[in-house]
DNA sequence: TTGTGTATTGACTGAACAGTCAATACATTC
DNA sequence: GAATGTATTGACTGTTCAGTCAATACACAA
């Protein structure tokens, strides 16, 4: 006996929140219908109905995955800093820390990473977030690279963007992976000094425009 | 009727190699028993009476696929560069020229990391290759550490090599996903500028001891 | 009230697969 | 050449799922 009717986007959000918490706990592989069916607090026979196929509502998570993602953003705090090299590494700092914070969200989307491999349509979908946010650090690649001539002569704003999600990414692989025995903190401090120079703690001395640009 | 026989290890070998091949293309998920068996021009049956179970089988093409794997070699060539920065810096060039020279194996292991989420078997045996490899840089790590001891004041060589390692597993995500998209030689040579301070390109200026260590 | 379209259910179907097993062939030893 | 142990097959089983569908309930309009 059908239960009470909701209206379609309601329910559909409904499901996909249970579709979401069936795949944090088990995996795009660990995927059933049923599962979320019962999550959601409806009959399997619905699912299908508003998602048409499995294919359907796993495209349909991918999309409200991505969506309900935090864009990278560059926020006054970070554009309040001296240097574009302190900014760039302020932005790493807070991207890192922020996919350490949400865990199963980052092992969702490392799930939809592996599944784009084999899966052209999710493919698409990845591959144009990967250029949303690799595009979100241009500005300051390229304000980085203007700062420092010399130092980044032929290397392009794209290029050093892509660098920098490197990075990010596969900090995030490698704390997935080694839990609790990836001591992000410790990382990020290495990171910084290998990567971009940093300041001697504690020290009142002005950031990193100090050196590079000088040379050549 | 049962066809001829072959010696137990050379009858796994043999279905191993299979199951690489139809793990490479058809990813961990797509892993079919009865595929396999085709391939391997044997029955259903025989897989199962050899690795005991699916699970037993996906837990050999691991081992099968790390061992294989060739282990992060310093070579001759590498020592020869006089700054531990130069080493390091070609150290990194060579693993990422590696991983993307390899693509299927890339893709492989990609996918069993993603497997390695859920299960703590497959986790456990990643995780020992990740410390093998990670452990492989440190000595590099170690001797740039020793090097500039200014810059990396409170910076371990388990910390650094562990933001290498970023790099390359980094580079190889996005490399997948954007594939053709992603130009490698250009990432390149924005990482080593980024992270390594790399000398004017074709001066014949001595590589990087000439900075840090001099700081503070 | 009647009618119409949409939402919802639960039972059913069929396919895909992992795993079991008895029968059989081969190799080796005695 | 009989006996014994191991490899190999193919048919069978049971389960797990995605997807279908007819029946039904609800909302709303006429």
């Amino acid at each position: 006996m059908p239960g009470t009717k909701e209206p379609q986007a309601e329910r559909r959000r409904q499901i996909l929140a249970a579709a979401y918490r069936v795949a944090a706990e088990r995996g795009l592989t660990g995927l059933r219908i049923g599962e979320i069916a019962a999550r959601a607090g409806v009959s399997h026979g619905l699912v299908l109905f508003h998602f048409k196929s499995k294919r359907g509502l796993l495209l349909a998570l991918l999309d409200w995955l991505l969506a309900s993602t935090t864009v990278l953003h560059v926020g006054p705090d970070i554009l309040a800093l001296e240097s574009p090299f302190d900014q760039l590494r302020a932005l790493l700092r807070q991207e890192m820390d922020r996919l350490s914070s949400e865990p199963q969200r980052t092992r969702l989307t490392f799930d939809f990473w592996s599944a784009s491999i084999r899966d052209a349509t999710i493919r698409s979908k990845m591959r144009t977030e990967f250029d949303r946010y690799r595009a979100a650090f241009r500005p300051l690649a390229d304000a980085v690279i203007a700062a420092h001539p010399a130092r980044f002569r032929g290397v392009t704003g794209a290029a050093l963007a892509a660098v920098s999600v490197s990075f990010i990414k596969g900090c995030a692989v490698q704390s997935m992976i080694a839990v609790g025995q990836f001591d992000i903190a410790e990382y990020l401090v290495a990171a910084e000094r290998l990567i971009l120079e940093a300041p001697a703690r504690s020290s009142a001395r002005p950031p990193s425009r100090v050196r590079a640009a000088s040379r050549r």
